[in-house]
DNA sequence: CATGAATGAGGATTCATTCAT
DNA sequence: CATGAATGAATCCTCATTCAT
């Protein structure tokens, strides 16, 4: 009872531990700089306590880019269910959430793309990709509605839901990384969020039946 | 002589046969699971002789982005300098231009994504890191100008260039890299021409004031 | 407890076996001849393993070094704190100190010598090349300040304690050097003792008074 | 004739820039560290080259050393063969023409104690290593017969000619070899000669009858 | 459950040397 | 005779992963 509690609580404790300290060892280092020694050392736990709890590194770095996701689906499943919401705040909210999400774990870009683009990452396990694709495909399907639904209204122009649920969520993704990149160069400048608001609002505009 | 000739003519050639070889590696492997060893067996040379042409994997690397980079520049600078051509149809043949070079060289996204978030890259020279730097900046600022040029002619809302620019080159970098990752769940569908369409003629109505 | 105690036990003889697998092999084959994998080998352990418990080649090499001198260094400081010997004695003291060292750990001339001559070791640690420069310092300060007595005490003709520091040190040094290289040739014959002997007669009938 | 003659002529000059392009480059960066492609750069020649010369990089390192023997064993024989001088003075004579030797090309001793020390070298041809240790062999009888005439004229004492020969010969290359390692460390100070004065000044007193 | 210690499996480089021209 | 170009053979080192305790 207690003690088993406790113990899944301190289980629990240091899975997030080990996730904590890899998760910023990935942000600041990238995946392939980041041993698991290090992490190890970030998380005062030895390199194979880390195996008692992620099967390897691929998944280790999986699991982080899982729980962003949720995190991300969470804020868009919220509105997206808020029935009080015109189709057009429910985009901007949809952006904003994304951006929240971005700020909050600034690792889940870069987890995408990496995943999506990286060569490493193939001992992963196919239930973990799954999951994912999963949350992603999830969260496409919601704005894809969003966008269909404002077509039926009449307020959209005619169009794939789809295919502008990949242009939002590109949109969003493509200036993220890129004032990321820029960022790198010169890291005084932050108009991310300006940028953003602006890229929204001339979809908006472009999409909106006169 | 011709003797001189020929051999400078074999050297190039052996250059270009090392590129082809780890272009095409790089993009089916990605950058840290291809060995050199592999560029040099299916560029039928000896690893050594890779060395003779380029100081380290990472330099070769970057001259394969800066050859993409270098294919792109020039497309767009050719839209750029042609004074018949409106902002509104510059802007969409720029768009033509990314999706050209992508096509022809479909590592440049990769490239540039890798090199701006990689951790790797490291030992790149900063000669050759200023080169990529230096194209896509100068790229950046000819999509700025004509915005801006929009702007003047009273065509586009008000709006800094060089904002939109960044919004234009992420619309497409980031539905690229999208679309690529969709297609490696599901290889038979390609969009990408048609979302791009979509996306620049959103982008254009949503620009030009009524 | 026990167990702890044991194990550092365990790891100062892995230590220990690593450093007797390289003494053995430098001795033989030289630094540059020798690779990590013999010394791993002949420690029945892996290549990697050494890298456990030293930073690389050239820190395992300079170890070697500092515990010869090391010896060498505690050998002569007991002759030198040795309040009942004349300085004469203290100088031939000092040179049977180094012989036993040389013949004990033969390694250490050549060590000395490769350390100062050569080009490699350029990645050892500051803080080892200084222990290994300190030792030899301090060695040689010793024999110094011996002769300096001795001019102070009227035995020894005057002259600056260092340069016979120097001499001393030479003269052995210069003469293992070379009947080890003799010995190269034709092995059987072993004058080193003898000679180093002759050598120090002359300089002690050389230097005294009369 | 005279074009044969020119042949050999620019043969032997090639040959010599060769060697003292290698000479200036084992000097400085030591034997290991100095690369084929090095030597061939400064001697303005392509490293295929080289091989029209010298067998392999340890005998054209040899070949250097042959010459500075060389250059000592003519200088010695010089005073060996002076009827007019003492036995004392020609000692002395020695030491200056070793001095000189070493001071004209400073790379003999290294090479002495490279071949003889290290490792590497194992591809010498036997009769360039013989060469070597013939000159050295001859040297040191020379020093040898000078004693032992000494000893016959009743002025040394006496003693084996060869220990006696062995042990200037030491003093000197013990003494340079230390100087060079601490000038090192310290640069500016150069105190040799005075150094190896002093040596040879107490080695006559310490080595003649009262 | 936690870990210290060990390692196998690579991978990027370097360089002496060769050979066709 | 000279060489540009090519390479085979090494070697150091790294790191994810495992296992005895």
């Amino acid at each position: 009872m207690g003690i088993q509690e406790r113990k899944n609580r301190e289980k629990t404790m240091r899975r997030q531990q080990i996730l904590n300290a890899a998760k910023e060892l990935f942000l600041i280092k990238g995946f392939n700089s980041t041993t698991i020694e290090e992490i190890a050392q970030k998380a005062e736990l030895s390199p194979a306590t880390i195996y008692l709890y992620f099967r390897n590194k691929d998944e280790l770095y999986a699991n982080l880019n899982i729980i962003s996701m949720q995190y991300l689906f969470d804020r868009i499943e919220k509105i997206y269910k808020n029935k009080k919401l015109s189709c057009e705040s429910k985009i901007l909210k949809f952006k904003d959430a994304m951006y929240d999400t971005f700020r909050y774990e600034p690792l889940i870009l870069r987890n995408i793309f990496h995943i999506q683009l990286e060569d490493a990452l193939s001992s992963l396990s196919k239930d973990l990709l799954d999951q994912v694709n999963n949350l992603s495909h999830k969260i496409l399907i919601m704005i894809s509605n969003v966008y269909e639904e404002g077509v039926r209204q009449g307020k959209f122009r005619d169009g794939l839901g789809i295919a502008h649920a990949d242009i939002i969520w590109s949109t969003f993704t493509g200036l993220v990384i890129w004032e990321e990149a820029k960022r790198k160069i010169d890291p005084c400048k932050d108009f991310l969020k300006a940028t953003l608001d602006r890229a929204f609002d001339i979809f908006c505009r472009g999409v909106v039946k006169k």
